[in-house]
DNA sequence: GCTCTAATTATGCAAGCGTATAAATACACG
DNA sequence: CGTGTATTTATACGCTTGCATAATTAGAGC
């Protein structure tokens, strides 16, 4: 017993054939993929739509275009749409949280040259892109209107910001300056902003500023409010 | 002579019968409008629907809904609807625009105190307001993708930098400190990222910030970039 | 008051969206 | 080398969207 056949079967003329032999009537031929694997995939995909056109432009079908699967594939792996838009918010963030960690990791061991290393890490290549400030904007136009959304912002400001205090405060002690909570806090927000600010600028206009203009510009910046230098020994380590 | 009804009318059930005795078909009554302001009318329900449900939320029938119009009247005063969603994010730019210059009018003489209230008005109510963001953030979204809207962001951009230019400039003759264009550049782009980093997560999260903290802390920030102080004269003019 | 027209409504339409689900198939395991 | 099943495709559905257009009407000008 078998059911109904709702319509017969139409190849979609516009998709290349198969290289294998073709039957009259041919399919997609597909490989099975891991689950780690296609969701990444997947992820990848959503950005590159993102990246093209803009969070509208990450349609369920232009997503599975890309990552060469149908449509109905994005839902075996995902719930619904906005599961893979939150996962690939995620996966920007965290990539982005990743990049700046792995400058702080070959940095020298002076927490002035972290900091500074830190800066300089998130105010260029590869965190400063036009892509992530796509993915993001589309992100934090949607805060106000969903409180789920407006906690994953506030949780994610706050572990940066709560990153950059600890900077901060080692840098201060490093410089022999003291570094009260009450005032290592307002620093971190100030600081927050000057690196916000100018990573905001940097995507949307880079090319208006010079090679690493707005690196320098937001260390000279971060040196002034917290009265410290960020280059301690020049030519120090390397 | 006349032409085919395509089908019977049918009024639609939801929508409240009109004050007037109704025929058995009835139509929605409505007044005639200046143009300026239907336009206006249109530009204020769009708004009302982005800070509601975001850039998404605003479809033409939610728009024409709130602006107590029916949907087809927008295309009778804008081309498309991207013209009317550009136009509302012109008239947000350019309140904010006119409510600080607002805050520069009624401020003191001395240039430290105009820079310093331009900075409080940029980063208190009602620019640092949600609503603002998700517009804000919608378009920048589409920077990326659409060059007419980069440009839009670039003039707007350079205009604020160019303004905020020649306050600091005037602040630092003011304090009887040099003034170089290379120098003041640099601290337009730095003032600049404070403040928008600083509005940006006043409109975020403003509730996790004590009253008046941000525009303190931008201050604060603002001060030891520029070596000077932004309160001259404690208890002077008021 | 009458008339004319610009403003407004009512309605339709095609395209695209996210989602649901049955059919097909790759491939791991025996 | 079969067989079972998890993965993947194909297809449809219902809804919403922006846009188009014919019918209607408010209100100004005569």
């Amino acid at each position: 017993m078998h059911r109904l056949r709702r319509r017969p079967y139409l190849p979609d003329p516009t998709r290349l054939a198969p290289m294998t032999e073709s039957r009259s009537t041919t399919r997609k031929s597909f490989r099975r993929e891991g689950e780690d694997k296609r969701r990444e995939d997947l992820i990848a995909a959503t950005l590159e739509c993102v990246a093209e056109r803009g969070l509208a432009g990450a349609t369920v079908r232009e997503i599975a275009l890309r990552a060469d699967v149908t449509a109905g594939l994005i839902r075996y792996y995902f719930p619904a749409k906005d599961d893979l838009i939150g996962a690939a918010y995620r996966a920007v963030m965290n990539r982005m949280t990743v990049q700046a960690s792995d400058a702080l990791k070959s940095a020298a061991d002076d927490p002035r040259d972290r900091l500074n290393a830190f800066v300089k890490a998130n105010l260029g290549q590869p965190i400063m892109d036009p892509n992530n400030l796509s993915l993001w904007a589309g992100f934090i136009g949607m805060v106000h209107a969903d409180p789920a959304m407006a906690l994953a912002h506030r949780d994610g400001y706050l572990g940066f910001r709560d990153e950059l205090e600890a900077l901060i405060r080692e840098a201060l002690l490093a410089a022999g300056k003291p570094a009260e909570p009450i005032h290592t806090r307002r620093h971190a927000i100030a600081v927050n902003a000057i690196i916000d600010g100018l990573w905001l600028e940097g995507c949307l206009a880079g090319d208006i500023f010079a090679e690493g203009e707005l690196a320098e510009t937001g260390i000279a910046a971060i040196e002034a409010v917290l009265a410290i230098s960020l280059n301690p020994e020049k030519g120090g380590a390397i």
